[in-house]
DNA sequence: AATGAATGAGCTTTCATTCAT
DNA sequence: CATGAATGAAAGCTCATTCAT
């Protein structure tokens, strides 16, 4: 169930394939699958394979290495996020995209770092929240102006954030539960979250 | 933001009034509020007002309090959701009972209680969570009864376990951002969550 | 192998059978088969059948548990080896005698409790350590006295002192390994440590 | 009576002396002084002078620790019984170099770890017990086969397995008793030895 | 950059002892 | 005398971090 060494686990595609890149991918995986709390350096070292005191020549702290984690999955989701936004000028083709790409983010390629984005966001220190907090908050922004647009179209009829966050919920949610190998494929399921959220 | 004794936190329903029920409400509104392992022992023995090892008296480690805040909060909201069931016999009422109730658990009287059991899953240990995991499927089984016979009507046109699943994750979701005092009631969120759930 | 609670264990007879006997049997039991740092009082109240607590109502402390066991047992076995010592007038009589109340002392019916006094010694306060040395010093005194005699007669050729320690580890060693039901008799045994002791 | 620091003991032959061949040694006599209950890993560490929680770079337990001392305590002294007993071809010389390198590993140079193997095999962890019995079990054939040939010649008369025991009995007591100062040399104490054994 | 031994604070848990009932 | 909840000190052990090499 659970890997021993960063071979075998499918790659994270925010991160690159520098030393530095393959020790964000395997603590990703790791604060993914153990939570940050229960993964030690030591732990971390080992799955990457080299010393736990070398970490520190790569990241100040532990937490600096989970706000690096968050920092990248966020720059990377917020870009493919934008890019599914500009695919389309009609609202409603635009909210599919923009659902498409968070089931991606979350289920697929950077499945483990978005877990983890929204999990530990307790474990990351004050002052670096506050950092994350203004990324997170650009990416929001997308989805409400997209919602909001088709609140004036009458086809959303509540309140833009509320709505946003019935929506987020039901999508970060997938982390929990959706195979990709199951019974429904990624766009059926992005038909399925469309209707609730438009009629 | 955090409370620092166990008199300035509001009652959680689930736990009684013994020095046992006032211990496992202190935990639960720590782990809530910090993670269950950045939740010394220590801390939740001065929370509560008695000394760490005393804790030792009424639970055998400290992941069987964990244990216990669990068994009883889904035990006491297991039997919310049964009586939600059958306050009627038409199923999208039964569908509306069943989301207002478990947003009263989520953001309501159990609230922290409800989100340790969510959040701290994997903190649990094997054994216990294979105890618990029986409980959560009868719990669960009340939801799928219900929207199956939705999926009858034809009011529902999908999977009701994937359905489930996406309401479910919206719902669970509110404990991050939901406020009473906020600019909607809790039946106003109700209405909203079944209309994404039925046309 | 180790019994769980008082009934299940042979009489060990330097005790009586009130209350207060009870329990230092069943601590002479413990301490011999766990070693008395490994002996919690909550197991030797559960073993004897009261609360830990309540012990305390006997004994002002653990550490005077284990005075008492060995003061009793010193008590018992000091008679027992003067009584030996008096049923003869000739040496040779007298230390087969001796040999075989000291062999009865440590695989018999006393066998834990000797154990725990010369196994524990280092367990005991220091101020209590000098009361029950003094009792000690008497015992040893009867074996020296006799020694003494056989050095005269010519039948032991060596330091009585000496002679007698190396005598007392070969005996004392019993426990460890002599069983009742084994292939040697008691009275065997005594023949051969006494052939050992003098041509 | 206690030393309180590494440097003041004598230096016991069977540990090295890299850092953790000291912290064998000074784990020995503490274990040996105090017994394994008694002594913590704090007083240890301060003992060697390092960080209780340093110890654990080396050793992953405190009873690891004990099974390391007691199983490079037996296998040095195992090397010394068998070349002692390769000194000679009669039996009885034989039996007379056992007896003295027995002495000397108990009250010479590996005194207190021998102390330990036999005072603290009960602190030891039932898997690692069954490991280090194995290599008694080798060492007390040494003694076996020297026995037995002078069964074969007639010089001890009795069960070679119970004489050993008594003899073994005799011979490892004198930790508790023997001065290197005293009034009797290691020879002379040998030859006293041997004369219990064999007529 | 990497190593790996060392640090030291902090963790969960144990346990002899106390004391109100 | 007995109970059993509570104490509080101390136990073994963990772990992020440092630093000389």
């Amino acid at each position: 169930m659970i890997a021993t060494s960063i071979e075998q686990i499918p790659k994270i595609v925010c991160f690159d394939d520098s030393p530095r890149g393959r020790l964000l991918q395997g603590a990703a995986y790791l604060f993914y699958k153990q939570g940050y709390d229960k993964t030690t350096v030591r732990q971390l070292g080992e799955f990457i394979g080299i010393q736990s005191g070398s970490l520190f020549h790569h990241f100040k702290s532990k937490d600096d290495i989970l706000a690096t984690v968050m920092e990248q999955t966020i720059i990377y989701n917020f870009a493919r996020l934008k890019e599914a936004a500009e695919r389309s000028a009609d609202p409603e083709q635009q909210l599919r995209h923009l659902i498409k790409a968070e089931l991606v983010s979350i289920t697929g390629d950077t499945g483990a770092a978005m877990a983890v984005l929204v999990h530990e966001w307790a474990s990351l220190s004050k002052e670096k929240q506050a950092y994350i907090l203004k990324m997170r908050n650009e990416y929001e922004q997308v989805w409400l102006d997209v919602i909001e647009k088709l609140c004036v179209q009458g086809k959303v009829k509540h309140d833009a954030f509320i709505w946003r966050r019935l929506m987020g919920g039901a999508i970060s949610w997938t982390v929990t539960w959706y195979k990709p190998e199951g019974k429904i494929s990624l766009d059926e399921l992005t038909e399925m979250v469309l209707e609730m959220a438009v009629k």
